[in-house]
DNA sequence: CAGGGGCATTGACGGTCGTCAATGTGCGGC
DNA sequence: GCCGCACATTGACGACCGTCAATGCCCCTG
């Protein structure tokens, strides 16, 4: 069995990669993964690591495997403003385009499966199905981006806060459910204040006013600066402006 | 000469269509083009047309050929927001999705290059160079909606005001190019002051202060509601905060 | 031409949020 | 273990903006 061998040699590869079933992919055959494995190598980043600055020439793209990546208007600065976070299966960097419109940064330390962009662009070429799924990907992260866009647009920055807090809560739920010491009402936020502050559309001081609001009022009870304990989720949605379906909508990205 | 016949048989079709040339559609080939012929067909809305209802099933999708479309995350409720404006040669629709996340509303009396979605699903499966277009477009996209939410996150009203109104001036002017009557330095923006503070992440009240402060300024002259003189750009896009390449990138969408 | 309705503008007011400044806290290096 | 630095929190204040209410304007219709 040829297809068999193949799959052989994949061990230690894209094919039992912890992120395959949920990036891009998982729509490669056999054939094509061989060829990803060739292109692809496993990069890890520091935290606080800025991958690529707005405005470089962009050589690199890639699946992250693990961390968290986020993505700005401004390198260094402070006026800048964060537009994106990258989790876990996203997909790194920008496709046919010379240079990144906006700055990717490491939030905590990540490890990227890694590949040259001319490289892979001609895969893609190659593999129809996989920039067909690429293609839905991203079609899918355009709404995901509106609908944020939509929530920082016009909500109150409370509204925002208990978002943020409960989109968290899904997200970090599903990254431990392997862990079973991690108790299923904690929400862990890698992200510092000011991070979250610019990701929210708003300054450090505000969010820490809010946060320490819902504490008072039992909603979410402070571990420490990066973890939440979810005393209240029935509130904390009431406080979001949202309904649960949209933000559970929301959460699974 | 096959192609040359096929081309002629195309006449008042795609090929002499005045978006063609900067749509998707100019990726396929003549013989692409004929399927596409035999796919789609022109289709009028009524301003104020809801095309699309949030939630609908979706099976239509085109390409705006004359007109403004918004999208919003409600369909008839004032609460809702605009994520997102298409002019002509933007995509319409959301392909490979049961049901459409947005609301679609005819802004302006609106002219589709309609077509059937499944049937356009299946000739992008048939034609991958289309496709690839399609991915490319849509990165544009997901990088312009960025661009956008930095700019309504972060800003003031009055620089998301100024930064409309030279966003729009420049779009116009590329409308109204041919139209020698029209001066290069009036504004047309076809939306209400509601659509506009939708948009913007603010109210029509307070739009209309900014607005009033700018033509007490000089800055503008308010023909009408819907029509603006300019009367100082570069005043107007220091009030923006952003420079004036930023600005013009933004524009060219 | 007169009436009416929707849209835009203007005013007053209160709440929220951003700014500046000071204090508290936690983490890492020496 | 101590120190130092970065980050988070808290407070005071002022400006901006959203809300409510009233008025004005334009266009469409009869």
């Amino acid at each position: 069995m040829n297809t068999a061998v193949d799959v052989s040699c994949l061990c230690g590869k894209c094919s039992n990669c912890v992120v395959h079933n949920r990036s891009v992919c998982n729509a490669a055959s056999s054939e094509a993964m061989v060829q990803l494995n060739r292109i692809s190598h496993m990069r890890k980043f520091a935290r606080g690591t800025v991958i690529q600055a707005q405005g470089d020439v962009s050589d690199i793209v890639g699946i992250i495997v693990e961390g968290v990546v986020k993505l700005s208007t401004a390198s260094a600065n402070g006026d800048g403003h964060i537009v994106g976070l990258l989790f876990a299966s996203d997909f790194f960097g920008r496709l046919f385009s010379e240079e990144s419109q906006f700055s990717y940064e490491a939030v905590t330390d990540v490890t990227l499966c890694a590949m040259n962009k001319s490289a892979f662009e001609r895969f893609l070429a190659d593999h129809p199905a996989v920039e067909h799924e690429m293609l839905k990907a991203k079609l899918d992260e355009l709404d995901a981006v509106r609908e944020w866009a939509a929530i920082t647009n016009g909500h109150t920055t409370m509204q925002r806060v208990a978002t943020l807090l409960y989109v968290f809560s899904r997200r970090s739920k599903n990254q431990h459910l392997e862990s079973g010491q991690q108790s299923q009402f904690v929400v862990h936020v890698p992200l510092s204040r000011r991070d979250i502050a610019d990701y929210l559309g708003t300054t450090p001081e505000t969010l820490s006013r809010n946060i320490q609001t819902l504490a008072r009022a039992k909603v979410i009870r402070i571990i420490n600066a990066k973890h939440f304990e979810l005393l209240n989720p029935r509130e904390l949605i009431r406080q979001s402006g949202e309904t649960r379906e949209d933000l559970d909508r929301i959460a699974s990205h």
